[in-house]
DNA sequence: CGAATAGTGTCTGTTAGACAATATCTT
DNA sequence: AAGATATTGTCTAACAGACACTATTCG
């Protein structure tokens, strides 16, 4: 079969972005509110066309930027303030993904910190942070203001489920969930980071033991903090290790 | 940003394969010679033009077919005898991955017993099962017939890495090593393949306990074997299981 | 003080890894 | 018999999970 490039049928390509944070002891998404059909006023995720000199994950880059404001964490760089974890997730080309045309998009997946001051590109009414239990709901759902929430425009939901089951197994053994905190953060943050994915409760104490004696996972920073009341716990920063081993182990119920 | 679809820059969006296997206690893929520039007379992974009305794993099935006769396994359908594991892999999207034109290639991993009769498409010396580590090989690389093997065409020296620690790291956690072996085999076969791919030595009775152990993994046929001389050995097929809790740990050394 | 969160210590059952010992084939 | 592979059993150290207990803050 002679690889001719003159010949190829025409292609669409784009990046969609499932990026994840956690607020509220909720795992939530990003969602923006489509204007214009198909699936006008349909919450969808965000995304957009690969430019025609751009790679795949600086496209992705560049769509985190415009929607949030945060910039792709470079693990050669420096850690900035708004960094957020961005990889790619899985692509998805089914011939009627689109009714208009032809479009495969490329999914990339970003684990965020709760944003302090979240700045969405222009319309406030058309972003939000949504709890992935309401995007993925398959009953009627709707969002704060009684509009529709589910389902999302498009595979998007497939895309989102893709997404955070990801997330849900990445954390097992890599130490990704501190992507979801901020730069310095507590023992019992990072464990609410956890129970917010996973939906589980977690023992505070088996997993103070298990997260400080796994070396690399954190580095004191010699601080301590009172935000979450009680006993002043322990200041932390993500440390060195990429790795878990031996993992954190999900409960199963 | 207004979702455009009449003006998006033009693609050609192709499939590539990693193809492996286990021969000869060696970790193989299958590699096509090119007979067209770019990258003439060097060797590539085999791929193909998404067509217009194709879903993407379709399309890497029916390359898979094409370049091999296997059949990709489809998980609600009987079991073949000639099925493969297929998956996607990754995307790759670099501007300038082509010289020729703008290509993304959602890249396909596929798992393959070893044929006992493989039916390349055509040319048999424009086909061939190559260890993986001849391929990836920094240094000059020659293979049987003493033409150059490394580098890959393209970038597909990266898509086979990234492809092989795929599935280094996924027959950790599933049963997905079984895809390397025929329909039925012995605990120790199955033990070469983890070797074969991981490189690594494995205790046969820790392996064995550990296997036979883990509930749904290997089911007993009844049948036994002596093909690798020895004891009589029982023979399994794969059992319904897909992740396996707990792991098999790889060996760090 | 009581409530809340942080952190340490102890116990138990499971499991990985090391390795002795036995079983059953081929040559 | 010698050599190869298969299979079972035993021991030990590490670790997860359960949970008692102490520490330090706020109201």
């Amino acid at each position: 079969m002679p690889y001719d490039p003159s010949a190829f049928p025409p292609f669409a390509v784009t990046v969609d972005l499932v990026v994840l944070t956690v607020r509220r002891h909720a795992l939530c998404a990003l969602a923006v509110r489509r204007g214009e059909p198909p699936y006008q006023g349909r919450w969808a995720l965000p995304g957009g066309f690969v430019r025609g000199d751009e790679d795949l994950t600086t496209a992705a880059a560049r769509e985190l930027a415009e929607e949030t404001g945060l910039n792709a964490h470079d693990p050669a760089g420096p850690v900035l303030p708004n960094a957020a974890h961005l990889e790619q997730l899985a692509t998805y080309g089914d011939p009627k993904r689109d009714p208009r045309m032809r479009v495969v998009s490329v999914a990339h997946l970003a684990l965020a910190p709760d944003l302090p001051a979240p700045r969405p590109g222009g319309d406030a009414r058309s972003v939000r942070w949504a709890p992935v239990e309401e995007l993925l709901d398959q009953e009627a759902g709707y969002g704060r203001d009684g509009e529709q929430v589910t389902p999302l425009a498009f595979d998007h939901a497939q895309i989102l489920a893709d997404g955070v089951e990801r997330a849900r197994s990445k954390i097992e053994y890599s130490s990704l969930a501190t992507a979801f905190c901020p730069q310095e953060f507590t023992v019992g943050e990072l464990r609410r980071v956890y129970e917010a994915v996973w939906g589980v409760a977690l023992d505070p104490r088996n997993f103070h033991r298990k997260v400080t004696g796994t070396p690399g996972f954190l580095v004191p920073t010699g601080g301590t903090t009172t935000r979450q009341g009680g006993r002043p716990a322990q200041l932390f920063r993500a440390g060195g290790a990429t790795l878990l081993n031996p993992p954190m182990l999900r409960p199963e119920a």
